[in-house]
RNA sequence: GCGCGGGUGCCGGAGUGGUCAAACGGGCUAGGCUUAGGACCUAGUAGCUUAGUGCUUACGCAGGUUCGAACCCUGUCCCGCGCACCA
């Protein structure tokens, strides 16, 4: 048994004490360029971190020993908020935090003591930066990653800093960059625009804003405004509602009086909205009032408690044509003269207010679509809360999707609801009679407790994706890139079509302050487009002690673009000439990256904006190539969560399978874009797997000589997986190459060895190729081999077998089918004839006519599938009889077609050399005779390359 | 809701017009090896049938095109993912 990690750590201690996978510049050689997004700093990697960076890896060795110049290098993700989160985190104390860091820490301390002083150190954002970076740097190359460390960076240091600046000033300059209003979701408490992670399960049940249309109605000297998610129904308004329980305010907003719950009047004030209280006024103090309809005369004021002051402007304006609840509140009212009168309201007025229809739809025809719904679904009162927001669901959607509006309409009858809905506001909002308010979709709270609202941020940073021929670059990127699988294709095409607007900067995080107004920090999808193109140089910028001061806009421009005079940006900048210049090359040399290989969840933010960034900032020759994806990760069938207990640490894989297993592993058990299941049972087998496949290689090292092979069979089917192996790799299809690696070879082996008098002369052919084969899937135990073998040299640099078309021999593969078909159909035969022993087996070759009529049959079913018509054409007097009932079987069998039609000579003279391995397997005598001299009834039944078979 | 992708055996998944009862792997069953277990090897794994190379039913469901469909077309049901300030 092999032991995998000393193979391994033997294997990887040699690769870089001779610096096998540094990469440099070569003009000879034709380059790759292959990059993976690089991991943003997190507590330890586990095995979903290392899924595309071993693929990328098993791919890009495949290259390297195609002769290709490869450089595989990976960098460090610090920005936004998480880094920040967590070490303010440590600061406050938070218990949980630090418990979960420590738990982190002590994986890699031993010592108590020195966890504490770790963690606690992690107040500083860097220390936790430091700390984490050579631990995941390890843990990466645990898995036999063949990357150039020296190129590696961190988005934080001086040169990713300095590329986004140079980034930020083109965009500026190409008017790519725009300022302007924005809603954010927000933290009272924080003072601070939030994200996702901020937010009390933001993660699990995600917080949305939704805009409203406020609909402002005159009343006295002020207006009762009402918030609305659907304007459409405005024609079919009847009334106002309000919280006869609540007490309202009447505020001064941007010089007009609205009144509104003073909680709305708290969010307006978030709003970009100047807001003074002026007064209160009581809910019941509305009731039987009357305010200014917006379309024309007079709305009801009536109560309902269902209005919420917590939710928008906590007034409801009353369409019970649409709204079931509407519906439902005011037939209430109108079917009880006691609770009119308990709010002193004229019964007879209510009773009077008539539903208007407004759309018909599949939801109703009439235009009663509340009141139909309510009484199929048999709601009778508003405590059934559940049914009414059921039914106000469906009634919404089934109007929206195929509303028309009515005659009632006015100018907008026959527009559809959709359509309606903002032509509707549009209008209105012109006249000024409404306004747009944001609300969050549930109430929600930051971590610390604080409420989150929508506020409206000015001045906010866009990158702007619809500014004068940006999308049109994008496009034309995408277009000549390869997408793989080709699927994802036009997910890109409608991500480029839908992007507009897009805040790039925050208030808050780590990163790249922008350049002309540096209260902003770019924000980190924004900060991490461009980054590839320092892995291309970050080698020298070290080498040479290049400081951010050095990198100025000018410095990238020459570089890259090779702008701008060199003497004088030398001087100014006091980096050499040659240096530069060098810089400059190397770019030239590495650009473009030819493929980026990631996850889907990727597509609409990062790889979409890599794109539009380097469409912005670079000639058409430096553009991205090519991007693949790979599927999701799963453990034991589940998402990987800490709370699931489900997540295999790099750690862990290393100690109980090692990364040669985990290789095979992840590349066999599912296609690239699949789903990888983690099932320990299963990467378990793999590694048994691999031991004897080791062990059967290890063993094949010291027994090889010379010689000529006689199984010409074996040979070409050997190189036939050669070639199978090579062009799926070329499609980056991993799963079926290692099948070739894993288990053809395995199985044409152990195929070819029974019936090979001397096996040291196929392991000579075989092993090399298998080994060197193996080698980008499972480069420890593939190097360990080659030594083994006695081959000099590293096999990770080995050239990649060639296939050999010459040794393609599609006659003997046939020849040696029809010799295993024989045997198993002996031995069925054997079983179901209950013969012990065999004492004779005669093979009964076809008569000589069915070789020629079988070859006629094959082209002529090429063109013609119509058994009349087939039979009519072929017919032959002499065997009318067998044709007729042979075509119809062969046109619905056609596995008995055989794929090489012999002659009967050449089929009798193969089995002939044949016999003596038949008589040894079979035990016994072996006759061989041909139809026509058979007294076998059986005899008939026989086709070419089917004998037919008499056992005795 | 909009957009995209997908539904194949006990499971993961190949297969996109004929050599498919379906690659490869796993599971399961039987046998071998072994002190035992593990590992490994052999055979079987839709049903029926048989001294073999045979029949029937299958690729979400319902239709259609074709000599022929898992594969093409139409309808339908179900599932997954994305929908922005978030890495």
């Amino acid at each position: 048994m092999s032991d995998f990690r000393s193979i391994q750590e033997k294997w990887q201690k040699k690769w870089k004490a001779e610096k096998l996978f540094e990469a440099h510049v070569d003009g000879k050689k034709e380059k790759f360029f292959i990059t993976t997004p690089y991991p943003y700093i997190s507590g330890s990697l586990h095995i979903g971190h290392a899924r595309a960076v071993t693929e990328v890896d098993v791919y890009s060795r495949f290259f390297r020993m195609q002769g290709k110049n490869v450089l595989y290098p990976m960098a460090f993700h610090i920005s936004g908020t998480p880094v920040l989160g967590i070490s303010l985190a440590i600061e406050n104390g938070d218990k949980e935090k630090i418990e979960q860091y420590k738990e982190y820490v002590r994986a890699y301390v031993p010592n108590e003591k020195e966890v504490e002083r770790v963690v606690a150190s992690f107040s500083d954002p860097w220390a936790i930066v430091n700390f984490f970076i050579p631990k995941m740097q390890d843990e990466y190359s645990s898995l036999g990653l063949g990357v150039d460390w020296r190129r590696s960076f961190t988005s934080g240091d001086a040169v990713h800093q300095k590329l986004v600046e140079w980034q930020f000033h083109k965009y500026k300059e190409k008017g790519y960059l725009v300022q302007g209003k924005y809603p954010v979701l927000y933290s009272t408490s924080l003072k601070n625009p939030v994200g996702e992670d901020d937010i009390a399960d933001g993660d699990t049940n995600p917080v949305e804003k939704k805009e409203f249309t406020l609909m402002k109605f005159a009343y006295g000297d002020a207006f009762l405004v009402a918030a609305t998610l659907r304007p459409d129904t405005l024609f079919g308004q009847t009334n106002l509602w309000v919280n006869p329980d609540v007490v309202y305010v009447k505020v001064s907003v941007d010089g007009e009086k609205w009144i509104v719950s003073r909680e709305c009047a708290e969010k307006l004030s978030y709003q970009d909205k100047k807001i003074k209280i002026i007064n209160e006024v009581s809910g019941s103090s509305l009731l039987g009032k009357t305010c200014k309809a917006i379309t024309k005369g007079e709305l009801i004021i009536l109560p309902f408690k269902g209005c919420k002051p917590s939710v928008a402007t906590g007034l409801v304006v009353s369409v019970p044509s649409s709204a079931v609840y509407d519906y439902m509140a005011l037939k209430e009212l109108q079917d009880s003269p006691a609770l009119c009168k308990k709010y002193g309201l004229n019964y007879e007025t209510v009773k009077k207010i008539a539903v208007i229809p407004i759309i018909t739809s599949t939801a109703s025809s009439t235009g009663y679509p509340a009141k139909e719904i309510a009484e199929k679904m048999k709601i009778h009162s508003l405590q059934q809360e559940k049914l009414l927001e059921e039914a106000t669901k469906e009634v919404y959607s089934q109007e929206f999707h195929t509303g028309k509006l009515m005659k009632s309409c006015g100018k907008y009858a026959g527009m559809s609801v959709e359509k309606a809905q903002k032509e509707i506001s549009v209008a209105l909002s012109k006249e000024k009679k409404v306004d747009v308010f944001y609300e969050t979709s549930r109430r929600a709270f930051s971590r610390d407790g604080g409420e989150i609202l929508v506020a409206i941020v000015d001045n906010q940073w866009f990158l702007d994706f619809n500014a004068k021929g940006w999308k049109t670059l994008a496009n034309d990127c995408l277009k000549n890139m390869d997408i793989l699988p080709d699927k994802y294709r036009k997910q890109f095409e409608d991500v480029f079509a839908w992007l507009d607007k897009r805040p790039c900067a925050r208030l808050r995080g780590l990163g790249t302050k922008l350049p002309f107004d540096t209260k902003w920090v770019i924000e980190s999808l924004s900060d991490s487009t461009l980054y590839m193109t320092l892995y291309t140089i970050q080698d020298k910028i070290q080498k040479y002690k290049i400081t951010g001061e050095q990198m100025s806009p000018a410095f990238f421009d020459y570089v890259f673009l090779e702008k701008g005079n060199v003497e004088a940006l030398s001087q100014e900048i006091k980096v050499k000439k040659a240096v530069l210049v060098e810089l400059h090359d190397a770019f030239a040399y590495w650009y473009p990256m030819d493929q980026r290989h990631t996850f889907p969840p990727h597509l609409a933010n990062h790889l979409s904006f890599m794109i539009f960034a380097h469409a912005a900032c670079f000639p058409r020759k430096y553009w991205p190539k090519k991007i693949s994806f790979h599927g999701l990760i799963m453990s034991d069938g589940l998402k990987m969560s800490k709370s699931k207990g489900n997540v295999v640490t790099l750690k862990q894989l290393n100690k109980d399978y090692g990364a040669d297993s985990f290789r095979a592993f992840l590349c066999n058990s599912t296609s690239i874009d699949g789903m990888m299941n983690w099932q320990s049972s299963e990467v378990e087998r793999m590694k048994n797997h691999l031991d004897s496949l080791f062990t059967l290689l290890a063993a094949m090292a010291k027994n090889k000589k010379n010689g000529t092979i006689a199984n010409k069979a074996f040979v070409s089917r050997v190189e036939a997986l050669i070639e199978r192996a090579t062009l799926s790799f070329k499609a980056m299809n991993l799963r079926d190459y290692s099948n070739v690696v894993l288990y053809d070879l395995l199985r044409e082996y152990q195929r070819a060895v029974k019936k090979e008098k001397n096996p040291a002369v196929l392991h000579h052919y075989l092993f090399s190729k298998w080994v060197r084969m193996l080698a980008p899937l499972c480069p420890h135990y593939a190097e360990e081999l080659w030594s083994l073998g006695g081959e000099k040299g590293f096999v990770s640099i080995a050239a990649w077998p060639e296939f050999d078309a010459g040794l393609i021999d599609i006659k003997a593969e046939f020849e040696d089918e029809v010799l295993e078909n024989l045997v198993s159909d002996v031995q069925e035969i054997q079983k179901l004839a209950r013969v012990e022993r065999l004492k004779e087996v005669k093979v009964i070759i076809a008569a000589s006519w069915k070789y020629s009529f079988m070859k006629s049959f094959k082209k002529a079913i090429e063109k013609e599938r119509n058994a009349g018509v087939l039979i009519k054409s072929l017919m032959d007097a002499a065997h009318s009889k067998e044709i007729a009932s042979l075509i119809p079987s062969l046109l619905k069998n056609q596995s008995k077609i055989p794929l090489v039609v012999l002659t009967q000579k050449e089929e009798f003279a193969f089995l002939e050399v044949q016999r003596s391995y038949l008589e040894k397997s079979f035990g016994c005598r072996v006759v061989l005779e041909a139809a026509e001299k058979s007294k076998e009834s059986k005899a008939g039944s026989a086709l070419p390359s089917r004998a037919a078979l008499v056992v005795s």
